[in-house]
RNA sequence: GCGGUAUUGGUGAAGUGGUUAACACAUCGGUUUGUGGAUCCGACACGCGUGGGUUCGAUUCCCACAUACCGCCCCA
C-alpha cells in the first residue's frame, strides 16, 4: 500500500456520505427553527485567538493543537474547537454593533483538528456541528440551548441520554472558590495523582475531572462549587434549573464537571449517551455552556455568550449502534436496458430525457448482456426498467417494466421522452 | 505522550519455515444469441501492511516503521 491516509483522518465513502448529509440537513432544519443562522469561519486562525481563549495550560493548548508558521512567519493553527474562530468573527464583523438583532444566534458544522492518540470516536480530524449565541445574560437563552442540544439529540433518534448540568458561577464565585479548593487540597499534596498535582496550582477545578482513583477519594469530599455562589450566580443558576424543569427536561446536577476549555462560566452542560460504541459507561457526545468573558477577552465589547458543539463522528456511532434507520436517499425511477450498439445510444438520449424532468435514470456502460443489466436494474431498486433493442428501434417503441409487479408494456418512445408521468399513471396506477 | 492487541483478495476470514495460500460472500462469465431477485458450472491473491534481518528457503521467526483498535491522558 502506497499511500494510506494521515493517521487520525477518515475517508467518507457514499454509502456513509449520505448519512453525514441527513445529520447536517436535520440540524439545518431544527436550526433554522429556533432561528440559528449559519456561520462560516477559516478552518485556521492565529494560533493566539486558541491559545487566548482555550486556556494557556489547557491540554488543547498545550499539546493537542496542529499549529504551523507558514510561510509568511505567521503563528497558525488548525481550530481545535469552533467557539474561538466564532467568537473572533463576531468581534472583526462587529455583529456586537446596534444594526444586529440580539442575541446574534448562529451555528455552524465542519472539520476540527487536534494532535491526539486516535480511538473510535476519537479522530485528529473530527467534526463538530455547534451554536453560538451572543448578547444576552438572561437564563432563558441557557435553556433554550439546552433544550436545543437536546431536541436535536432526540430528533436523530437517540434514546437513553443524560444530561448533566453545573455551574462555575461568575468571577468571584470562581476566585473564591478556586482558593477553597487549594486551602482543601494542598495538605493532601503528596497523595494526589501525578497529574492532579500539577494541576492544582495552575488550574485546579481540573483536579476534580481526574478519575485516577487516588484523587477520587478527595474529589468526593472536596467542597461544591454550589456553596460558594454569589447571589447572582445562584439566582442565574436556579432559574435555569426551574426553566428546565418547566420544560420537562431531565437533568442532573453534578457540581464535579469541569469543561476543558477554560473560558467557561455560569451555566456549563455535558450530554451524554450510553452506549457500548463508544466505550464503556456514558460519553459526552455534546457539551457547551456560557462563556461571558471570552468575547471581551479578544478584544471585543463585554457582551455574553453561550453554545454547544456536538461530535458528529460519536452521534454517528451512536446512531449506528441504536440502528436508526435512515432515509432512503434518491431511488431510482428508471434503469434502461440497451440490446445492441444502436439501442446504446438511444438509451443514452432516453436516460437524459428523463434526467432533464427530473426522474432519476440509470444505464449500462459496460456492454453486458441483457441478463446483466436486469441483474443490475434489480440491485439498484429500480422501479421500472425500460428495454430497447433491434426491434424496438425499429417500431419506435419501447418496452417498459414495472420491477416489482413485473407488469410489461410497450410505449412509444416519444411518449417515454415527452411525458413519463403520464406513461406511468396511465398504465400502472 | 505512555502501555497492550492486531494487520492475509472487493468483503468475512482459514492456514503453514519449503511444491498449486483453504472456505464463504460479493463480482464477472456460462447454463438461457433479448429480461431481475433461483439452480448448477467456471473465473477471480505474480501475493499474506511497509522496509530490513535470520535462514539453503519466510506470508509463517526477529527488528524497525506505518496504520487500526483497546486502556491511560484528555476530549466532541
Amino acid at each position: 500500500m502506497r499511500y494510506q491516509r494521515p493517521k487520525g483522518t477518515a475517508d467518507i465513502l457514499p454509502g456513509e456520505s449520505e448519512k453525514w448529509q441527513y445529520i447536517e440537513e436535520t440540524a439545518r432544519m431544527l436550526f433554522s427553527d429556533y432561528r440559528y443562522r449559519e456561520i462560516r469561519t477559516p478552518m485556521f486562525e492565529n494560533f493566539d485567538v486558541f491559545s487566548r481563549t482555550s486556556g494557556e495550560t489547557s491540554d488543547i493548548v498545550t499539546k493537542e493543537m496542529y499549529d504551523f508558521y507558514d510561510k509568511g512567519d505567521r503563528h497558525i493553527t488548525l481550530r481545535p474547537e469552533g467557539t474561538a474562530g466564532v467568537v473572533r468573527a463576531f468581534i472583526e464583523n462587529k455583529l456586537y454593533g446596534p444594526d444586529v438583532q440580539k442575541p446574534v444566534k448562529v451555528f455552524y458544522s465542519g472539520p476540527m483538528f487536534r494532535y491526539e492518540r486516535p480511538q473510535s470516536g476519537r479522530l485528529r480530524e473530527f467534526h463538530q456541528i455547534g451554536v453560538e449565541a451572543f448578547g444576552s445574560e438572561s437564563p432563558e437563552l441557557d435553556v433554550e440551548v439546552i433544550a436545543m442540544a437536546m431536541d436535536l439529540l432526540q430528533h436523530f433518534g437517540i434514546k437513553d441520554l443524560k444530561l448533566t448540568i453545573n455551574t462555575l458561577g461568575d468571577k468571584e464565585t470562581r476566585a473564591n472558590y478556586r482558593q477553597a479548593l487549594i486551602d482543601y487540597l494542598e495538605p493532601h499534596f503528596d497523595e494526589l495523582s501525578e497529574d492532579s498535582k500539577e494541576r492544582l496550582h495552575k488550574n485546579p477545578l481540573r483536579v476534580l475531572d481526574s478519575k485516577a482513583p487516588e484523587d477520587q477519594k478527595f474529589v468526593e469530599k472536596a467542597p461544591s462549587i454550589l456553596d460558594y455562589l454569589t447571589d447572582d450566580a445562584q439566582n442565574h443558576f436556579d432559574k435555569v434549573t426551574s426553566l428546565l424543569k418547566r420544560l420537562g427536561i431531565d437533568y442532573v446536577v453534578d457540581s464535579t464537571i469541569v469543561r476543558g476549555l477554560d473560558y467557561y462560566n455560569h451555566t456549563i452542560f455535558e450530554i451524554m449517551a450510553n452506549s457500548k460504541a463508544l466505550g464503556s459507561g456514558y460519553t459526552t457526545i455534546c457539551a457547551g455552556g456560557r462563556y461571558d468573558g471570552l468575547v471581551s477577552e479578544l478584544g471585543g465589547p463585554e457582551v455574553s455568550g453561550i453554545g454547544f458543539g456536538l461530535g458528529v463522528e460519536r452521534l454517528l456511532l451512536l446512531m449506528d449502534s441504536e440502528k436508526v434507520e435512515f432515509p432512503q436517499f434518491n431511488p431510482l425511477d428508471v434503469y434502461v436496458v440497451a440490446i445492441g450498439e444502436q439501442a446504446s445510444l438511444e438509451s443514452l438520449e432516453i436516460v437524459q430525457s428523463l434526467r432533464y424532468r427530473g426522474f432519476s435514470a440509470d444505464r449500462d456502460y459496460l456492454s453486458r448482456k441483457p441478463k446483466a443489466q436486469f441483474k443490475s436494474a434489480d440491485k439498484l431498486h429500480a422501479n421500472f426498467t425500460i428495454t430497447i433493442g433491434d426491434k424496438e428501434l425499429e417500431s419506435k417503441t419501447v418496452n417498459l417494466k414495472s420491477m416489482e409487479t413485473g407488469k410489461e408494456i410497450s410505449v412509444d418512445l416519444d411518449a417515454i421522452k415527452k411525458d413519463f408521468s403520464a406513461v406511468i399513471e396511465n398504465n400502472f396506477d
